[in-house]
DNA sequence: CCGTTACGCTACGACTCGTAGCGAAAGCGG
DNA sequence: CCGCTTTCGCTACGAGTCGTAGCGTAACGG
């Protein structure tokens, strides 16, 4: 998670155990506390550690929270349903399952915004959630592209910026469904949104 | 902003400049100190009140903050520039002018993440901010169906749905383009996003 | 001018923060 | 088996913030 020895150290090992168990504590007071009322302490409390292994681990509550959300998002997959529309409205549903457990809802807001002004926190959220959900994107896309759904990609530049576009549209759109608009992702909206960005998606480019 | 008379009361009125002095000097604030390191005393040294004054108009720094992120979205407008095309893209880029203020960036997301736990700051986000922006999808629904680019809507409780869809699909994106991956939301991402939209709308439904 | 409310100021206990220091525990290499 | 090294739990600490209470003063309205 942080910092690794390529080869095994001497003296004795960081317990794997703790590392889990501190994740746990800090998803669980998450959802009964919200991001604001998180108290580090009361994470150790909780994961029968003392707040001293806490800090020697983490630098402060918002590393913390990312990798305790991170973790959660390990269980994105898609599988191939057959059509582009398939795919992209199970990654949807897929997505929304993930964003409306209550510690996610409130940890991954909040540490994005405390990322606009922390760079490196920033770049913690990119390599372990963001990335991770942008694998997505590229793997339908090329899917969609052998199927004859999507043109194939010309220009490598345009195709980047055509798949950082759809990525942001969808994982927008659920967010901002899931959390601001505090609405429902059932396969209603899933169907009705997947139409739009699939019929959007034809002709263009 | 919050409980007001309807008639006008005795006794010292409160003073408007605090009220504007306050909410300017939290966006001064979030903008040097980020939301986590906020405290409600700077923020009142910076307005020249007093911290007691400040507790008495707002309850905490979540609906403070929120009081004074809603006032940058007022100047949000959508002048009929002919087509939904054109309509679409001239609120989004008007739409990311103002997320790319940093005290937006700060604080909008802070409290939608708070607002997970906390049902009055949810309604307070809606009433302040989100209504604000949806009024501008519903002007723009109108004019595209008087135009005839838009089918003329039949179920309310479709048009209803689509309204949430378009507003969702909109602010969604913009503010992932902006805060996620934390690029610019220049008139080509904006051009290359309303083809996708206006193109998967136009048969849709 | 008098009642009422807002204001600035000070002080307060409670809480959280992040760190330091200690002795004990747990592996690793010889 | 024995040192060496690092982590662990624990305690304590100063610094900072929180939200409230109490006070005397200031500003309006009738």
């Amino acid at each position: 998670m942080q910092s690794r020895s390529p080869v095994s150290r001497t003296g004795r090992p960081r317990s794997a155990a703790a590392d889990t168990a501190i994740l746990a504590a800090t998803r669980e007071a998450l959802v009964e506390l919200g991001w604001s009322k998180l108290t580090l302490g009361d994470v150790a409390t909780r994961a029968g550690v003392a707040k001293t292994t806490l800090y020697r681990r983490w630098p402060g509550k918002n590393e913390l929270v990312v990798d305790a959300v991170a973790a959660l998002f390990d269980e994105l997959e898609m599988p191939d349903r057959g059509s582009l529309a398939a795919d992209i409205e199970g990654v949807v549903l897929q997505f929304a399952a993930i964003l409306v457990r209550p510690e996610i809802k409130s940890g991954l807001m909040a540490v994005v915004a405390e990322s606009t002004h922390d760079d490196a926190l920033r770049e913690r959220i990119r390599a372990s959630i963001v990335d991770r959900q942008k694998r997505l994107v590229l793997e339908g896309r090329a899917r969609a592209q052998q199927r004859g759904e999507l043109p194939p990609e010309t220009d490598p530049e345009e195709a980047a910026r055509t798949v950082d576009l759809i990525f942001d549209m969808v994982a927008g759109a659920v967010v901002h469904r899931t959390l601001v608009s505090a609405e429902p992702v059932d396969p209603e909206w899933a169907g009705a949104f997947t139409r739009v960005l699939v019929l959007g998606l034809g002709r263009s480019q």
